[in-house]
DNA sequence: TTCTTCTTAAAGTTCTGCTTAATCAATGTA
DNA sequence: TACATTGATTAAGCAGAACTTTAAGAAGAA
């Protein structure tokens, strides 16, 4: 049978992007991993990874091998976690991947007060963009994960997965002070086909939200600047150099000075339409121990509040 | 994190009953199993089993993580024939469970079957007696199990496996030839109850059902021969020392003469009630590769036969 | 070009895990 | 009671697997 050693090698192969960052992670040099990897493809009889500069890429059979190599790592850590427990001793650590906005915003609240209720379980945050980091859910890398879509870019899939959704988090058009828009009233994307957006790189999900947005709306929108980080296309508008989509909760944290929002009636119809709105999921493994069903409950009641909060202050 | 390997010879110790049986079937001597063995206990900071004369008994602990082990082990099975199945192999051996009276009627005319159509497949058929066998099909042991209910006896979980009725086998109350019960007509248990009955040892499924029948029809009976084989039991049926009930499959391979057999009407009811039948079921792990539904299918087809066979010479 | 980064090759060392042989414990038998 | 049998463990030694170091090949980037 398969050495489920060599395939934890591929698997952290394939999550670190490569065999130095893999033999990094596991704590081991790079001839070691790259010497199992050749075991276990000499094993099989067929290639699993494609090498080439800058790390490797995986083969369909790779691909294949990896999808139930995360599986088996998640039922071992499982395993082991189930027999502590059974044996009373308490879970030490809980590992949470949330993408970048998340943990500026919803995320610290829910851990300080995880922190207050369980203080001896140690906390390990580490970013993951969507659409990424399903993977690591099932492995247990990740013991939850927070991620996020934006309106026009598809769910993966959740094999195996526990997916659940904790906000609506509305997308609102964020322009300088004085801008016509910032006015009262609902203005229409249809209306702002002249202005410089400034949004994520070609790919991001804000992008692709606002392309999918404006192509519904019969527009040409032109992106002027383009950044991924919030912060920064917040201080670009309140420069004056463009208008931008900006999340609700996002907003709620920043500063209050030189820039309106509202909310935006996106799409060709407008009263009929959902507003534009990104979802926040929390995704974890069937069967969570303890604390990660506490978690989300925390994370619950952060968003909540986000919620309630954005609500009273942009309407 | 917990290694594979060793959750692997938990996993075969529990499902041999003893360390030695282990070493045997993994082609290790005793030593290294039990050297394995303790290293996991000690790794995990609890026993994992009760040594004791004929062998080992999993503690709580154990139970939990053979769990869990057998889940890894049917991931990794999985895992190596996908990947091969990806990279155009063909499965080259397909591991068949079934109790004894199904190895000898339904399952060989199923078995021939998938030989001529696959003749490349290596074929490998094991007892197992119900309820035993579910948690080999999930660590791969199996690729298929053939196991039955018999009525009283509960079904048992089948965590994240397949399991589907192939055939209601009505068990037929069978006496000597020239018994009163052997005339036209639908005997009742009630009217048996003097008579001495053949079934299996206490614990036996077939000893439960009849008991657990017995008891709603209210009335009491006394076994005189205890023997699991049915064909032991219908030579004896047939020497006149006693009746018995005996599934119409069965029956239908058996020798014509010396007997007679009636369908019974089970319990207090009569009519109202279901007649006494066992279920005769295929339990195999989600995502079966590609032989094993096929083999499903031939085991249906053997059943309908065996169904019609059986409904025309017993009504 | 040279430099950097990543992977692989070769050779040596460490260490895990297996085997053999002996011991212990429980049970059944002469 | 002594003795054989079965099954698990301990101890010591050995072999092979896996890791490390060192070096070399490939493929962009400066």
């Amino acid at each position: 049978m398969l050495d489920a050693n060599r395939v934890r090698v591929l698997v952290e192969v394939a999550h670190a992007g490569s065999v130095s960052a893999a033999a990094e992670r596991m704590s081991f040099s790079a001839p070691a991993v790259s010497q199992q990897l050749t075991k276990l493809e000499r094993e099989l009889g067929c290639a699993l990874l494609e090498r080439g500069r800058g790390g490797v890429r995986l083969t369909a059979a790779g691909r294949e091998l990896l999808a139930y190599g995360e599986r088996v790592m998640g039922d071992l850590r499982d395993a082991e976690a189930a027999v502590r427990a059974a044996a009373g001793e308490a879970p030490r650590r809980l590992a949470l991947g949330a993408f970048a906005s998340a943990g500026k915003t919803l995320v610290p609240s829910a851990l300080a007060a995880f922190r207050r209720a369980h203080p001896d379980v140690r906390l390990a945050l580490s970013d993951v963009e969507p659409p990424d980091g399903y993977g690591l859910v099932t492995s247990g890398d990740l013991d939850l994960l927070i991620t996020h879509r934006y309106p026009g870019v598809p769910l993966p899939a959740a094999a195996g997965l526990h997916r659940e959704r904790i906000l609506v988090d509305p997308l609102l058009l964020v322009v300088p002070e004085g801008h016509p828009a910032g006015e009262p009233g609902t203005p229409r994307l249809e209306d702002l086909a002249g202005e410089e957006w400034i949004c994520g790189a070609p790919g991001i999900s804000n992008r692709v939200a606002l392309e999918s947005a404006a192509q519904e709306a019969g527009v040409r929108i032109t992106v002027a600047h383009e950044t991924r980080d919030y912060e920064v296309m917040l201080a670009l508008i309140r420069a004056g150099v463009g208008v931008g989509l900006i999340p609700r909760t996002i907003l709620g944290s920043a500063p209050k000075e030189g820039w309106a929002a509202r909310p935006l009636s996106g799409g060709a119809g407008g009263a009929g339409r959902r507003a534009l709105a990104r979802e926040i999921y929390v995704v974890h493994r069937r069967r969570p121990w303890r604390p990660v069903p506490e978690m989300v409950e925390m994370l619950k009641g952060a968003a909540r509040r986000a919620r309630e909060r954005g609500a009273e202050r942009f309407g």
